[in-house]
DNA sequence: AAATTAATGTGTGGTAAGTACATATTTATA
DNA sequence: TATAAATATGTACTTACCACACATTAATTT
């Protein structure tokens, strides 16, 4: 997050009053949850001046001490409590004009969450569930920054088994479905959906059905354990 | 590159004064060159004493005023002379232990070119065209880098026509598959390739053949024009 | 309890893509 | 003129992809 730049901490005055090496290294999380048939993603309200009213992606400036790649964890703790989540890194963002306090590089990160089963104190700090579709502007480069990891996002979901991290631990294949209509923003045939998850050997058939529906309940399934908390192919650092 | 921090020139000096957020950022190329039908890269000998003996990527620290993507390009022409060439962001690395002189996070570029036509001046300053195959061990974690990018590499070359940057301008499909088959580390069926390529529209046949050879000649052909210098999905900054 | 509603579950045929594989042809050289 | 080495090309087989229809189940309404 990049309002850090604007409160006045110690550690900040001093970044602000380097003359020369005065680049400044971020992380920014695209937080995708699910709920009501649409991808969401959590936002922020920018509280920077140039941006009032905008929201932003929850992000940090990066600790000296800390690996980059631990940085997104520990602000995804520190805003929303969720300790146990797979983030993937997407791109740097570097343009020099990005940030209008000064120089700061930002690494992005997604990740996708269960929006019910973690319940995330949203009400203060001003953090929101916001429709994917719905965002039409954000602060900083924030939008092309969410538009990346979408579009990196939409890449993965049949090579990895990732989406599910959308969904409670169980779910119906209709339900499934729907997570992969939101996020590729088609619908799907269902038999041929249905052929495709099955080859892919992903899911543990539960024995368990739907129940208090208004209609026939389908199956119940898991994601396999050792397909769990597994994204993409390259986890390096 | 990395070896800047051991350089004393004056705007190294303020960085290693800082006590607090003391954190630089690099970029590093991995430029891959094709020879002798082995996929090469070009390194640089470190000279870092933690490293003495080994090579490492081509890399150097981004500078206030400029854009993170076009570091490596301000790198490549420094070193190489090179200044047509298309560079592609693919990961950057940050854990806390991975440069000996302080905290320095890097942003990975690959870029793809043709060693026989630009003839860089690789006597002085030590570098160096390596087959991949050959390469062990690297300074800091370029080992890791270079991996991360061939990796990358090997899934772009299908989808794009990016392979075709280690060629000259005319070449035989013969020699367009050796090429593929020195990035995959495998042999190809030649019918299947043929097929493959053609059905991709990439390529523009030029009524020409090889000459001077001691076999039968195959016909020449050239990339497209409509498809040069074109690589990946997303092209951020 | 019978009828209605709304969703589940399943299969097939057609088309496109991928793979394995063999023979005739061209050029340079001996 | 014969030989060597590479080019050029096509077919049968298998696998993946896609469009599409019907019988079944459970809950709700009458």
């Amino acid at each position: 997050m990049e309002k850090a730049l604007q409160l006045k901490t110690a550690e900040l005055e001093k970044i602000s009053h380097l003359d020369y090496f005065n680049i400044a290294l971020s992380v920014d999380c695209v937080i995708f949850g699910y709920d009501n048939k649409e991808l969401k993603v959590l936002l922020i309200k920018s509280d920077l001046e140039e941006f009032s009213g905008l929201y932003s992606l929850l992000g940090d400036l990066v600790k000296p001490d800390e690996d980059l790649d631990s940085a997104p964890y520990r602000v995804l703790k520190n805003r929303t409590g969720l300790d146990d989540v797979y983030l993937e890194q997407v791109h740097t963002f570097g343009s020099i004009g990005r940030h209008p306090s000064g120089r700061v590089i930002t690494t992005a990160y997604y990740s996708l969450i269960d929006i019910t089963h973690h319940k995330l104190q949203l009400d203060h700090n001003e953090l929101h569930w916001h429709s994917v579709n719905d965002i039409k502007k954000l602060a900083f480069d924030h939008k092309l920054i969410l538009t990346t990891c979408l579009e990196q996002l939409r890449g993965q979901i049949m090579e990895n088994p990732v989406a599910f991290n959308l969904l409670q631990d169980k779910f119906s294949l209709r339900e499934l479905q729907e997570v992969y209509e939101a996020i590729l923003g088609v619908k799907l045939d269902r038999r041929n959906f249905r052929k495709k998850i099955a080859v892919k050997d992903w899911l543990q058939d539960l024995n368990e059905m739907e129940r208090n529906l208004s209609h026939r309940p389908g199956k119940l399934y898991a994601l396999k354990k050792q397909h769990k908390r597994k994204s993409s192919k390259t986890g390096a650092s």
